[in-house]
DNA sequence: TAGATTGTTAATCGATTAACAATC
DNA sequence: TAGATTGTTAATCGATTAACAATC
């Protein structure tokens, strides 16, 4: 890896080019081209070649990429390659779907804790996950070195979640609220907004009428 | 409007500012200049003024944005100011919590019609939204004139419900899927992609020990 | 009016694309 | 070897930032 700071742009490309690597892996295709992954995927070759070279050689002149070994660099890159413990912060459905699809899709993704306010769901559990109230939450995360804290908390709970588990040591939120965090340096945020997602949707929509 | 293409970027910025003008409408704020708008939501004031000037002069010289003009404004832009009829297609936990989030926050969308497979949920309903098996998707969407299929079923089944509704004349496509979708031209996408925004998340957390 | 702040042009910066030598 | 395709440099394009005249 080079020393010069690599872009955000290329970053949130590596995920996708990983994924349909791994969609290549499953059809049984071995080797694919700059120019091949170019036209499933929709970037130029150009800057497949560029993205990829910000990190080393992973090609091959005259013959292309290795699909399965490509999909572990990238996935080494990110730090699939690592394990992480996570605990989910607001246990509603949105909490609920995220935890199920961790669990079945994501192997280096540990869910280790859940917290809800709510008493109902408090003594039910998933896997092999606890469910706990949030009170006991900045205790867990110290004790348990949870890396990654899932926020699916109503708006208003966001940033006091936040600053819990900030204050516990949490290294990166996945924040799935509305709103956007106030947290300190050296804490990795990836914000799921999706209702300005479903804005940026309807613009594209004008002009179709 | 002027002529000249708005850049993807910009149009990715618009839903977030509304986000921000609506807060400071909240507090009762009137007015903002680019200058503390800029402070609180990150981007500089010059590219805040440049974003909103492709779409005409909102402000004042002098004195500033009106909170609230600026804030209708964006969501004019938007398209916002209009009413959209919305399918939920896959009622699992994800659809479950999309279809409350919907129904609670963004009151120009209307979910008319709420599909899955399953039987169990195939006779509960939800507000005003029956609830049906995929099998009329097709003509629902015809027939209702729907504008937006969310789209929230498992992985392998997002192509053909797309297709469905597409053929069926939909505008736009909530995608919440893991998979890019094959569509034709004219008809908007937004994929909110959670594996990618997860991956590139502990990129960020590397570095930081 | 004087001060503040926009709207807008020009300068800079960064990202994407093109081109091609290196090499498998 | 010849053909293919990468790795990488150079050219282009577009987006962001700086600057300032216009004006409220």
């Amino acid at each position: 890896m080079k020393d010069r700071q690599i872009s955000k742009a290329v970053i949130r490309r590596l995920p996708r080019y990983r994924r349909y690597l791994k969609e290549l892996q499953k059809k049984g295709i071995e080797k694919i081209s700059s120019k091949d992954l170019s036209k499933q995927i929709g970037y130029t070759a150009s800057q497949i070649r560029q993205d990829l070279n910000n990190f080393g050689g992973f090609g091959q002149q005259g013959y292309g990429y290795s699909v399965s070994n490509l999909h572990d660099e990238i996935g080494s890159i990110l730090g699939l390659d690592r394990e992480y413990k996570m605990a989910i912060v607001g246990y509603g459905r949105l909490g609920q779907a995220i935890a199920s699809y961790i669990s079945n899709n994501e192997p280096n993704f540990h869910i280790v804790g859940i917290f809800d306010v709510k008493q109902i769901i408090q003594d039910v559990e998933f896997k092999d996950a606890q469910i706990m109230t949030c009170g006991s939450l900045r205790d867990f995360v110290r004790n348990e070195k949870v890396d990654i804290a899932v926020i699916t908390v109503p708006t208003a709970k966001a940033q006091i979640v936040a600053d819990t588990v900030v204050d516990a040591g949490i290294k990166g939120i996945w924040n799935l609220t509305a709103v956007d965090l106030d947290l300190p340096e050296g804490i990795a945020v990836e914000n799921v907004h999706m209702s300005d997602s479903l804005h940026a949707l309807v613009y594209y929509m004008q002009g179709e009428q």
